[in-house]
DNA sequence: ATATTTTTTTAGTTTTGTCTAAATTTTTAT
DNA sequence: ATAAAAATTTAGACAAAACTAAAAAAATAT
């Protein structure tokens, strides 16, 4: 598989998460930053190879075999991202971008033996779930911050927006994976919540409370 | 720099180094396996990026920033080498293809930390040189087995063939960098050598000698 | 010194992945 | 139900990197 068809085929993979029909081509290009008409050439090749199920017009749905290479490539990704942070001292607003290049590193012992060295893993920085050898996810449960009750307290386990600047601005408030969150209060007007992190209490947007997501104790 | 550009420089690079004059279109070829057509064609555009000088039918120079780039190349395939086989537990002659991949990775603070990581090695695992974040080489000082006197001993420090085959009659005869080598006796009509390594005698012939590097005691 | 061989370059194709512009289908809105 | 808008596909073109076959230059051998 070349570089290119694992950009689209792990983009399919990822916006076919939240939805059940068919992925449209617009979306697609939109993720991987092409136009659609690019989409739809790479599909019907993609397709050939029995990666995706294509039909005109009604997007395209990952086969067993393409969810199979999609979840690989994922692991890849995120493995490394492991790696970046736990072993090279990366932050994790600073591994996307060079994880998106060693995911293409095609040698399955390699992936397998960074898995033994990391310590198998279950999750990336981002608290995003790293799938095993075999493909299978261990689904972490959790809700989004914006969701927990006024008075509950929950610990982060992951992001929903990995941008930097997100992960900086969290950073900046001290807010880690791990961190105790408790809602001390809610805003009706603008839905924003006042928490109490690290002994201190913070105002955040609800947009920001929308994008973190925790474990209730 | 593409892929197949950092391939071509990284090939100019490793033939410059063993003679003087212009490297030529045909030895590219061998080396990258690819057709001297393509390899003119390819170099035409280094030259214009001014990575080679390139004179029709006179062969193909470095110029300074190309021998940097190759020799940056050559850094980040070396140290993923070390990696390979200190952190993740490769053998020495598993290393290669993998590392041919990994060299071609972007990202100047990875190469960096990695070699950090790795506590800034000076050898591969095959016994060549890691030029630092400058691109300066610390030339070891070795001579080859087969250029060693009878009575003589010396510690193999490294490899001129890192092919697996080789590598692997090496781990077969118990030799690995470090290992001390006695020249025991000469056999003048095929200049075979009898050898002693660990507290073993064994016979070797002339080209396993002429391809292992070793340092006098 | 010239003929032969070898090496290198040129010319013309091919494949992969992309694009734009135009055509077509689907969706949405009235 | 039909018109307008949006999404998708098709057609045709382009750049990168490779190839084959033919032409040209350099090296070699008699």
């Amino acid at each position: 598989m070349t570089y290119s068809e694992e950009n689209y085929l792990k983009a399919i993979y990822h916006l076919s998460l939240s939805q059940k029909q068919g992925v449209s081509t617009n979306a697609i290009a939109a993720l991987v930053e092409s136009k659609a008409s690019s989409v739809t050439d790479m599909v019907k090749k993609l397709a050939e190879k029995e990666w995706v199920k294509y039909q005109k017009y009604q997007g395209v749905l990952l086969t067993d075999k393409g969810l199979l290479a999609a979840k690989m490539i994922v692991r890849k990704h995120r493995l490394w991202e492991v790696f970046l942070v736990e072993k090279l001292d990366f932050s994790w607003d600073e591994v996307h971008d060079v994880a998106e290049e060693l995911e293409h590193i095609q040698s399955e012992k390699l992936i397998n033996k960074l898995d033994a060295f990391l310590g198998f893993p279950t999750e990336d920085p981002h608290g995003d779930p790293i799938p095993d050898k075999n493909g299978n996810i261990t689904k972490i449960e959790k809700q989004l911050l914006s969701e927990l009750e006024i008075g509950k307290s929950g610990i982060c386990v992951g992001v929903k927006d990995s941008s930097s600047s997100f992960l900086q601005y969290l950073d900046k408030q001290q807010i880690a994976l791990g961190s105790e969150i408790k809602i001390v209060a809610k805003e009706s007007f603008d839905n924003s919540l006042t928490i109490a992190v690290n002994t201190k209490e913070i105002l955040i947007s609800n947009k920001i409370a929308s994008n973190l997501f925790v474990k209730s104790k």
